[in-house]
DNA sequence: CACCGATGTGGCATCGTTACCACACGCGTG
DNA sequence: CACGCGTGTGGTAACGATGCCACATCGGTG
């Protein structure tokens, strides 16, 4: 005797078909009992039940995707996920995804924008339901606004698509103002790039409350440098060895506050009797040495959540118009910064 | 006239068809143009490309996945991305998945066993190709292993398949032998728990060391504490308060070297002449405070790396015999360890 | 008793893609 | 000239799930 018509492949995974034999009901039957969609006979509902549970059945979600024509799965794009406040981003995002039942591909370009074109591109590919993004330029957006993709541009924007940030003008505003409230005149700004809206932003709040405050340096003490920690520290190391220096430094974000940190030790000057330091973005090293770093906090895992509940709100309503969320930040005052010796 | 049969809604996303029609030839050729496999004419090639470049066409990867029964994404489960170890492996099979032309699905199960399975199911909904885990029980992995999809364990592990780890054992007593040569008698373990085999082999390596040098302390000095760094910082100001108290400390985390770090400053106590600190796992502020900390640097991101080339490997091959593969890490001696005070 | 609505069920087309098969052509060979 | 072979092309059936439609049954009502 040969095999039998109904016996199954057990490598195999079991299909609706399969549950629908093994119940003794139609497929239609089979996946109205599941998905509870329709009228099923209570009894029929329970041994279609059993007969999945029996076999293991796990709904094929591509095949649902085809057919339904919409996805379960949304898209993260970060430039660097080693970077604690990308990861903590993607963790935000994670958690409110599993939430409202999403699934997230994530996707690390490593700052480079053909990875960045191809990971939407794979986006594209996958049908995404939406993607939130980091981006490296206004392309990937753009891209995807006209694969009519829902799209969330995070900490940084260029503005074709709803976007969530935080106020780095006011923040920087607000740091610069505490300086200069210490007492400080000759502040410093130490800042890797200015192309993007963070750091332009960032740079803007400085100067302009420098202005207010009738300090006119004509931008002597704006200091761009390369990204990393090392060219930070070099620079730094630059300007604390003019004449005029300055008492108290604002580094950009927390890898420019590493360097900035590194140099003051070098030059063995004592913070914050010599230098006073601030670093927009917090880092975890900040609260370890002594004094402990002023600093400014974004909620990275917030960020995430947010890009979430925006990115689901551009979902629903395709149409409506351009959004942009402005998160706060907070300012932790450790004891990196206090008056100027000379001062009081 | 009503609407040409030709004519396409210019907000659905063009379909094989779409291009097949544009290009004036079958949809079979046309997928067989795009594909590269199978028979078709240069020219009709060239058109068919064009085609689908004016229709910004791109496959959809979902139907194709279900058509041919495999696809290209990898599922990786961690257990928490806000902490770098994870994060750093993240991005090592995020890079290393990318340059196979795989994309990655990320799940952080928040430590959370129902959601470890919930993200496991998921996983089997897409039918990923493969898995990989840094599990909480050796429930995922038996799960999925019963539904054939192929599993690494990472970091840890619970046996019931391939796994990619470190030597925790020996490098735990390289550490502790290290201690034990600078002169160091009374040596301290500061650990969270030994459930997990990171736990119970880095635990065994400093036991092993301690009886080989003839130090026998009946395991007085093997702390177990809570998993955060508070909970650390206190049992240390607890051990360091016995009369015999230890004149070094190993604390088998970077989030204990935290606690044990804390305390010592709590108690105004001198690192290393009062007490050396080593730690299992690097952490960016071991380099920011002074003196650094010696510490077991993992390399996560290769981690992430080799569990991918295992994972493929046993897509591979699926009925290979279980494979482990066991990473080498560094220490890097820094300025917390040193002879004890009464020391040579 | 004809008819209606509520309740249940199964058949079938469909989503976008690929793989298999059949077929059609042109050319060289026995 | 019949044949085979290498090229090139199109038709069609799947993959697994869903949703529309038709149909069947039952009780109650005019």
């Amino acid at each position: 005797m040969g095999q039998e018509a109904t016996s199954r492949d057990p490598l195999r995974r079991a299909t609706l078909k399969d549950v629908a034999r093994q119940a003794g009901v139609s497929q239609s039957t089979t996946s109205r009992a599941l998905s509870g969609e329709g009228y099923v006979a209570a009894a029929v509902r329970e041994r279609v039940a059993a007969a999945a549970e029996e076999l293991g059945y796990v709904p094929h979600a591509m095949a649902r995707s085809l057919r339904k024509q919409v996805s379960r799965a949304i898209g993260v794009l970060v430039s660097d996920l080693r970077n604690p406040f990308y990861a903590d981003l993607a963790a935000g995002v994670a958690a409110r995804a599993r939430t409202h039942g999403y699934t997230m591909m994530l996707v690390d370009d490593q700052g480079s924008p053909e990875d960045e074109l191809a990971a939407a591109q794979a986006f594209v590919a996958t049908r995404s339901a939406g993607v939130i993004v980091t981006p490296l330029s206004g392309e990937v957006s753009e891209y995807l606004v006209r694969q009519h993709i829902p799209v969330v541009e995070v900490d940084r924007q260029f503005g074709a698509c709803d976007a969530v940030v935080i106020d780095n003008a006011s923040i920087a505003r607000r740091v610069t103002d505490h300086l200069i409230a210490l007492g400080h005149r000759r502040i410093a700004l130490v800042i890797d790039e200015t192309n993007w809206t963070t750091g332009s932003d960032r740079a803007a709040g400085y100067t302009k409350a420098l202005a207010e405050a009738g300090i006119d340096d004509d931008g002597a003490l704006l200091v761009s440098t390369g990204w990393d920690a090392d060219d930070a520290r070099k620079a730094t190391i630059d300007i604390l060895a003019r004449r005029d220096r300055p008492t108290a430094i604002f580094a950009a974000n927390s890898l420019l506050a590493e360097g900035v940190w590194r140099a003051a030790a070098d030059l063995g000057l004592r913070v914050p009797d010599d230098l006073s330091v601030v670093s927009f973005d917090d880092a975890q090293w900040m609260t370890m040495v002594s004094p402990g770093i002023t600093a400014v906090a974004q909620d990275a895992v917030a960020l995430g959540e947010a890009a979430v509940e925006r990115l689901l709100a551009r979902i629903e309503s395709p149409d409506a118009e351009q959004a942009i969320d402005v998160l706060d930040a907070r300012i932790l005052p450790r004891g990196s910064t206090a008056a100027p010796r000379g001062a009081a």
